[in-house]
DNA sequence: CTCAGTGCAAACCGTTTGCAGAACG
DNA sequence: CGTTCTGCAAACGGTTTGCACTGAG
């Protein structure tokens, strides 16, 4: 089995959370968590078990589920739910921590942006409905520049448009 | 069983989208529309198994998935996922068709409201990164008013802070 | 009669959990 | 050495599907 690696410094914060919460530093926590620091993509646990197994891991998908728990209470990781019935988790470091997301319907990539604007909706909604907002969510869907680019048309079955003209 | 019912004229509007397709308009079929149209909630399937038994109806769970699936693709109806581990829908009509959700974390209501900023989000994607908007879901999770006003703190584990002082 | 729709129950699939054995501190 | 973690496999729960039966035209 691979040491213990210190490639990513992210990965001693996550040990720190670990020793303060009282737990121990496993292989195999630093192995799920080397995977998801060391990627800027949204992973999938499918994804992660891949990646470990071709880096000679031999880690359950229950363990991978576990550390990902932990990860993600330790708010060094955040868990996606793109509607694709499974979730995906990207860490937040290295990065905006506070991002949103545009999702291509044809390819599925995903790409990240600011949105300065959110904060004025935040306010707004505290204002006017005396709602106070912690974690918000917005996902873009629709077609990146490549598929555009290349033509793709997106179905649209359905009512034409009925509910406009009800 | 109950005759087909009339009280909301929306479900005609459903009718004619299962005729336009050439599928039958059952007794299911407008039951489980009925009971869409007739509730401005966010619907779970267990509510509707729910209602659909008091109101006499003898429906299974397949025949509303089934049924839902028509509805969600005549875009009458809209499928939400609040992270609850099972989906809402909720029909378009006599609302606002864009708005976006405020979901409480405590009590977990949904309170609805419209963003124009998202306009110009939309447009600023489109023009930075060629992305061609479709589709859009804006969530923000806290506290309703009342939950708030009641004095609800959320539990805040995890590390203080760290990601903002890498 | 024919054919799609329905209801039941089983299958599905991502995720969670129970438990015996291994590893950590 | 006790406690926690791990891996396996079984359980879970919302959703989907296969199939025999029903009902509408």
């Amino acid at each position: 089995m691979k040491p213990l690696s210190v490639a990513h410094p992210f990965i001693r914060l996550f040990g720190r959370y670990l020793r303060d919460q009282g737990l121990p530093v496993t292989q195999q926590r630093a192995a799920v968590a080397e995977v998801v620091f060391s990627s800027d993509a949204h992973l999938s646990v499918d994804d992660m078990e891949r990646e470990l197994r071709e880096r000679g891991e031999r880690i359950g998908k229950a363990t991978i589920y576990r550390t990902l728990d932990l990860l993600v209470r330790s708010r060094l990781v955040e868990e996606h739910d793109f509607g694709e019935g499974f979730k995906r988790y990207e860490h937040r470091l290295s990065q905006s921590p506070l991002h949103e997301h545009l999702i291509c319907l044809e390819c599925g990539k995903v790409l990240e942006f600011e949105s300065a604007e959110l904060y004025s909706v935040e306010s707004r909604v505290r204002r006017e409905y005396g709602f106070v907002p912690v974690r918000r969510r917005l996902e873009i869907y629709g077609l990146c520049a490549e598929c555009d680019a290349a033509g793709v048309q997106l179905p649209n079955e359905g009512l034409t448009c009925p509910i406009e003209t009800v």
